[in-house]
RNA sequence: GUGAGUAUAGCUCAACUGGUCAGAGCGCCAGGUUGUGGCCCUGGAGGUUGCGGGUUCGAGCCCCGCUACUCACCCCA
């Protein structure tokens, strides 16, 4: 019994290993670039909230909900949950420091994990990571303008072209009610054609058989009466603003009748950005409004608007162009060494040549010459420096240019004040 | 949660109807260069063919179970 099980990441998520960071790392810079652009300023909640915070906000019956959060109870004995989305937390956060009475509009990006315990497939994980932003404080459909425009201008940035933006308006707690019963009379004649979810979700949530994927569904669902025709004056007002807007923005989209959100406190504008790139989760970004989430987890009446996009999804459209992530960070100096008298000083330049901010490695494994060689070479070092017996007894050291072979003795002491050199020429050269 | 497909060295994949089929390329290590990388040549390490049963003279190849992965449903980013 001396073996023991082979450990691995659990199911559903994902390491993200050396070969890959950098593309996280190049996709977070950049897009905490263009946030900046639009004034929004990062939030950071925790990991997990209180149970109650997700099963009032984003509603008991929603999917997410009912199936798909990581709920535990820690030894206090207080339920919690690994967060399956970000904008209640936002909002939580927004109520519990009372923003509304310190500033207008809260304009907030994130970029973090989130977690739902759904099965894995192509572009979906049990741990996955989503950029964001949330505005929230206005009613206006202008709002709802900026956050659209800052997701396109996202895609868009990473140069994706294939991406078709879906809206639509969901209504409001006055006019959605008077859609459901007018849906639900016209959805009634064809019951029992309904699959099997559908008729599930016939008393609770009948605006979800709009989205569904199933056939019949959908032939049902093609002559159906839209929310659009039933929006009441505000909505209906917003919604053709919002559209105007866009058009100045030349903001191309499409008007889906179809669309609707699988979360509860949404209202008015609902909005996606599909790609045909990504298979069957087709979905590299939602969002829209809430204005009834504040009130849902005991806050005042607050309104908001917010999207949130897939990272994970982004890099499969990414790789799939072929897009240039740009070069991992390289160390621009590589110090090997032979004999232990050698490895004394090729630890202390290193360390210097590290104080004056210059990326370098050392060799650590007392390996063959050679072996160092290869390693410098592997690792694209711009040069090597390299101490060995005979140097020693000179006091100096070889620099081996490695782009064109050349190799100069440089003495002991003057070591790092040449690297340093080189290395302020080879920035101005970029 | 439901369905289908896949499961061979670190990685990508071979192995005709079950009979030297356990291999290649890449990567890694070493040698060719008694202290010097990238190219080339040579060699080496590394797999009880996911796990457990069964059929058979014989199974990586057929059957059953389990597990994992993948894709789709579902859900959504």
């Amino acid at each position: 019994m001396g073996e023991k099980k082979a450990l691995k990441n659990v199911r559903g998520t994902k390491d993200i290993l050396p070969e890959d960071s950098f593309k996280w790392q190049h996709i977070e810079t950049k897009v905490r670039e263009i946030f900046d652009l639009y004034n929004y300023k990062e939030i950071r909640t925790p990991i997990f909230e209180e149970t109650e915070l997700f099963a009032r906000g984003i509603g008991e019956l929603t999917d997410i909900v009912s199936k798909e959060m990581y709920t535990f109870e820690d030894k206090g004995g207080t339920k919690l949950t690994l967060k399956p989305e970000m904008t209640a937390s936002v909002m939580r956060a927004y109520i519990q420091y009372e923003i509304n009475k310190k500033v207008p509009l809260f304009k907030v990006y994130y970029i973090s994990p989130m977690f739902r315990q759904e099965r894995p497939q192509a572009g979906r994980l049990r741990q996955f990571h989503q950029i964001g932003a949330e505005a929230i404080g206005s009613v206006n459909p202008e709002v709802d303008a900026e956050i659209i425009s800052l997701t396109l201008h996202i895609i868009d940035s990473f140069g994706v072209k294939n991406f078709l933006l879906k809206i639509n308006s969901v209504g409001c707690q006055k006019c959605r009610p008077k859609y459901k019963v007018v849906l639900r009379d016209y959805l009634k004649n064809f019951y029992d054609s309904l699959s099997e979810e559908s008729k599930r979700r016939f008393e609770y949530n009948p605006l979800r058989i709009l989205d569904s994927k199933d056939e019949s569904d959908r032939k049902i669902v093609q002559n159906a009466p839209k929310i659009l025709d039933y929006l009441c004056n505000e909505c209906d007002a917003h919604f053709k603003e919002l559209l105007t807007y866009l058009d100045v923005l030349g903001i191309s989209y499409e008007v889906d009748a179809h669309l609707v959100r699988g979360l509860d406190y949404y209202t008015k504008t609902a909005f996606e950005v599909l790609s045909k790139e990504l298979g069957s989760q087709d979905a590299i970004a939602g969002g829209g409004r809430y204005d009834m989430l504040s009130s849902l987890i005991g806050g005042p009446d607050i309104p908001g608007v917010g999207f949130a996009l897939g990272v994970e999804r982004l890099l499969i459209i990414l790789e799939k162009n072929n897009y240039s992530f740009g070069q991992d960070k390289k160390p621009f100096i590589f110090i090997a060494s032979v004999g232990s008298k050698a490895k004394l000083h090729s630890l202390n330049i290193a360390q210097k040549l590290r104080k004056r901010y210059i990326p370098c490695e050392v060799d650590l494994l007392n390996r063959s010459l050679k072996s160092q060689m290869k390693e410098a070479n592997r690792q694209g070092s711009r040069y090597v420096v390299i101490i060995g017996e005979s140097e020693m007894e000179k006091d100096v050291c070889l620099v081996r240019d490695m782009n064109s072979g050349e190799q100069i003795e440089v003495s002991l002491g003057k070591i790092v004040e040449y690297i340093v050199d080189k290395y302020a020429e080879e920035i101005t050269k970029n």
